[in-house]
DNA sequence: ACCCCGCTGTTATGATGTAACATTGCCGAA
DNA sequence: TTCGGCAATGTTACATCATAACAGCGGGGT
């Protein structure tokens, strides 16, 4: 997959790659999931988390919403946040606090809050998964007598390019 | 002080402890930074970081302004943010992303990110301060080449009393 | 006296997110 | 087959969080 395994790095986020392979590959994997699980991926929802995929930057529900009025006169903030909630609850998508935007998930169906490297400069936000990093959290928690659940871990600050 | 150090623990959101030593402390250190800086901690300035340090729970920024306005007709939504603004600056106190809201720093003068523990029941939030985390962070942004500057780590959960 | 500059006041608006109720369409029970 | 339940979506209105832009004020230096 375009976006996930070995070959997953911050270059995907400045068109470096054939994003086309990205969308494909996150809603192949989203009918899959959902069909698994009996959740209903409507035509809507699907429509929603292509726009999310649109690109490897967090997008604001209302950039969403602009982006679904162009094909679907009736869209309201609420079928946005709806669609949002859908996704999120179903692990394709995950919401970026500290911007308030969400971004397609690489990792859908293994169950996961998720670790964020934001980039100020263009935006291009990689979702990685580390499992020191993991571990850490979980230690650090348990440490303080804590019981986590959600787990927000989003890093500002310059990716390679960026930083070149 | 009476949230810092060994006996820092959750223990303080829940009124098991006295309090007002947590609100005279950061006052106490909050003046002692801003006059070793040249930072105008003014007296509206000191006002909000006292009415944020009223609990160990995250206050919102209209919570705030209902609270300053108690005393302070003027008050206006920009009044609060400007203040808060400040605040975060000088590293006195940390926004609480995933809850839009702000908390008092225990470890102001330390530059640093935060690292909290939100537990979903009681609402307490507790800042810990923990290097291996810390260094696990590091550790995952320089894997994937990535230049971290500001990382914003907020695990929800139970805290040990409401989890018994 | 005058200017500069940082702080605060004031008005208005932008950005993000939700409550509450109406409507539609499907599917299974009676 | 008719009807009732239920999930998804439509629709209106509103709640919550945050900032732009300009005005007034006051202390400190020249
Ligand atoms: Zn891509
Ligand atoms: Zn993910
Ligand atoms: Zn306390
Ligand atoms: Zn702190």
């Amino acid at each position: 997959m375009a976006a996930r395994g070995a070959a997953h790095n911050t270059a995907q986020a400045h068109q470096t790659h054939n994003h086309r392979e990205c969308i494909d590959d996150a809603l192949k994997r989203a009918r899959e999931i959902c069909a698994g699980r009996g959740a209903q991926l409507t035509p809507l929802r699907e429509k929603v988390l292509q726009i999310v995929w649109r690109s490897h930057k967090p997008v604001g529900a209302y950039d969403v919403l602009d982006e679904l009025a162009r094909s679907h006169k009736a869209a309201r903030p609420p079928t946005v946040y709806r669609a949002l909630d859908f996704l999120m609850s179903e692990g394709l998508i995950h919401k970026i606090e500290s911007l308030n935007a969400y971004l397609g998930c690489v990792e859908a169906g293994a169950p996961h809050s998720g670790q964020f490297l934001i980039c100020r400069q263009c935006g291009a936000t990689e979702e990685i998964v580390d499992a020191k990093l993991e571990t850490a959290l979980d230690q650090a928690a348990k440490r303080a007598h804590f019981a986590g659940e959600r787990k927000v871990v989003e890093i500002s600050g310059l990716c390679a390019r960026c930083a070149a």
